[in-house]
RNA sequence: GCGGCUGUAGUUCAGUUGGUUAGAGCACUGGAUUGUGAUUCCAGGUGUCGGGGGUUCGAGUCCCCUCAGCCGCCCCA
């Protein structure tokens, strides 16, 4: 029999309906904070995400979806939006001005990876980015309306950390002593990290390895080497967020597994999702923009993860609520037409009806009505048709009664 | 990419040291009731035991390969 490909799947039911709570939150409360949406293309060309994402990036190295295509061009699947959001930014001049242009996106991405729980080679983000604004002021804008999307959700158990990686001007001093740091306990290290100091030495500090963990301790701390405006624009910015109640905790270990990250990097996690814990990962990334061929501009952003949130609404919140239609069930031919044009007037009033169509007897129509969670069973026989009505049996509450069918939608509605 | 575990009906699962016709609950289908579901009664097993190969007189059970999922690692959302 077939099936999807490997690590992908299909939404549907609970799943889909949690899905479809989550995306209308979040393009309710984005749309508020003045983000609009951008939809980019799945394919990029593979010169995207190398300039961007870094060459040195797991993402990069391993898990891409990459092809040639028909007319020889190298394409990825994307695995990751920001690259593409700022490469359509630069691509149609959204940026020559010196308003802060203000976007989000919905939409799967793709990374070949080994398959765990909450994790799939295709799989959903929401993200936010803010263009134009170098602030600490635009970040806590930022992440207020981060944590406004998941209070609506009801989330808890979530821990936001934050640091700062500074700028490619002040982070190779940090570079140099972390180095050093390494190279005298090196014997101390697992391989990984032996690749790690020289491909990416932050790496190094969020190994979990407990012997690597163990080997760091008194390690070169990012923040002790930050030049003076980003270690200002830090503080300000842990300013700002305990004046906000935002819960944060600092952890100089964060390092973000994309290369194009300075100053403020951050993450949520949560505790209830094993091992792939991490929710929610952002940060700013200044130099992208001109790094990928466009005007020197500032940029902020997060992604998190549509499939992680969706598992997190399922454990707290169990089923997503089912609200069917209404059913209208014709017994008969002359009753049948009947309904259609009923029907047809109610939908065109907004009205959520649905139609037995089937030509089941009635017994079975209320069995698959009661199945399927109806709230009301609009029957319409010989004897209602006579009258004008329809018997409007409540099947939860096993009780029916007769209702004028020009009163059918102010009955439904209330 | 590395290590470990799992896969039997729609679903949750049982299935003995390899043994003949593979079971149970729930769900489902038909009927009691051709205009009344959810309650009751009667009847019904709906299956490529994930797939392929091997061992054997005989495989759901043992072996190999493969596919899929889960757990951990790597990494990340």
């Amino acid at each position: 029999m077939a099936q999807a490909v490997k690590g992908t799947r299909d939404l549907f039911g609970n799943e889909m309906k949690w899905f479809q709570r989550i995306e209308d939150t979040a393009r309710r409360v984005c749309s508020r904070h003045g983000y609009e949406e951008i939809r980019t293309p799945i394919l990029e060309e593979i010169e995207v995400f190398k300039r961007s994402v870094g060459e040195s990036s797991d993402i990069v190295n391993k898990e891409m979806y990459e092809f040639m295509d028909k007319g020889g061009r190298h394409v990825v699947m994307r695995p990751e939006n920001t690259a593409g959001v700022v490469r359509a930014m630069i691509q149609h001049k959204l940026l020559v001005n010196n308003d802060p242009r203000l976007l989000y996106y919905i939409g799967p991405m793709f990374r070949y990876e080994r398959m765990q729980a909450g994790r799939y080679r295709q799989f959903w983000q929401i993200g936010a980015e803010s263009f134009g604004v170098a602030s600490p002021e635009s970040e806590a804008e930022n992440l207020m309306m981060l944590f406004a999307f998941l209070r609506e959700l009801g989330l808890k158990h979530l821990n936001l950390s934050i640091n700062s990686v500074g700028t490619p001007e002040c982070r190779p001093a940090f570079h140099k002593a972390i180095r050093e740091f390494f190279q005298a306990r090196e014997e101390r290290f697992c391989e990984d990290c032996h690749r790690r100091i020289e491909a990416n030495p932050l790496r190094v500090l969020d190994c979990k390895v407990p012997g690597c963990q163990a080997a760091l301790a008194g390690h070169p701390v990012i923040t002790d080497y930050l030049d003076e405006a980003s270690r200002q624009h830090h503080a300000r910015l842990k300013e700002l967020l305990t004046a906000l109640g935002i819960p944060f905790e600092e952890n100089p270990r964060l390092v973000r597994g994309l290369d194009y990250y300075t100053r403020t990097a951050f993450e949520v996690l949560s505790s209830d999702l094993g091992a792939q814990s991490a929710l929610v990962g952002g940060g700013r990334y200044d130099g992208l923009v001109k790094h990928l061929g466009g005007p020197e501009v500032p940029a902020f952003g997060w992604a998190i993860g549509l499939d992680r949130l969706a598992i997190l609404m399922q454990q707290l919140h169990g089923e997503a609520p089912l609200n069917p239609p209404a059913l209208l069930i014709p017994l008969g031919e002359a009753a049948s037409l009947k309904a259609l044009t009923l029907a047809q007037d109610w939908w065109d009033q907004g009205l959520a009806i649905q139609l037995e169509t089937r030509g089941v007897n009635l017994k079975k129509a209320l069995t698959s009505a009661n199945r399927q969670g109806t709230r009301f069973a609009l029957i319409l026989g010989d004897s209602e048709l006579e009258k004008g009505v329809v018997a409007a049996r409540n099947l939860g509450a096993g009780t029916q009664e007769e209702w004028p069918l020009e009163e059918v939608p102010a009955r439904l509605r209330n």
